[in-house]
DNA sequence: ATTTTATATGCAAATAAGCGCATATCCATT
DNA sequence: AATGGATATGCGCTTATTTGCATATAAAAT
């Protein structure tokens, strides 16, 4: 029953609700996320590892970065359902819209990728 | 967002998930839900009500009673589709079974009903 | 009308969640 | 090894959540 109750609080705050949605369109670096969301650092990296504490991302380094991904893997049964909930849900949302746009435009290199702090 | 929000955090609580699971057996009266979890009727109410206001449930005065029930009809299809997963899940945990088995003892008239308060 | 029983709710206390600031850590580059 | 950039984390503050106590409301019975 924990797993399951950590997976449900997990998903009840809106920003990590638009990391999902983000990393369900491509993984992420931490940078990314921040820029994608309009963030500041601190949130980004503490939600994300909210999201891969209770099992729906995994992270991996890449040099300098943490690249975040949905851990399709690893998930529990009760993860996988709840993110297929997640897929067919809020593609019609603004504030989800935005995000993507953003995340588009986002720079992995470069000053102004860690400009929120 | 908000209302998929709304419904994530109304499952990412232990009581009020026990409280489902207890109404996808069969309608239950406040009480009733009070003798089956062997909670206080405080928080047996307020759960019952934030789950109402999630848009999971829906309640009907019976006399002197208030029974509360699974909202087919009602729901959104996030709600629909998260109860589905709680249908499938928990099935073999010790408290959900421990639930099961005084729902099936409690009484819904007489002493000892409101016995917590 | 008054009492009794079941449920809801205002209030207060305890606990937890979310976040920013500062700083630590980790890796690469020089 | 020293610097710089990306990410994680300890600390403190603010706000939200949960719950119990006392009490209010509502319906039935006397």
């Amino acid at each position: 029953m924990r797993d399951l109750i950590k997976a449900f609080r997990a998903l009840s705050d809106e920003t990590r609700v638009r990391i999902l949605k983000l990393l369900l369109e491509r993984e992420c670096c931490v940078c990314e996320v921040m820029q994608a969301l309009d963030i500041s650092q601190t949130r980004a990296s503490r939600n994300l590892g909210l999201l891969q504490d209770a099992g729906f991302v995994k992270s991996q380094r890449d040099g300098l970065w943490v690249v975040y991904s949905i851990d399709e893997q690893g998930m529990g049964r009760y993860s996988t359902s709840l993110l297929d909930i997640l897929r067919k849900s809020l593609d019609d949302n603004d504030i989800i819209a935005q995000d993507r746009k953003r995340l588009k435009q986002a720079v992995r290199v470069g000053p102004g990728c860690v400009q929120g702090r």
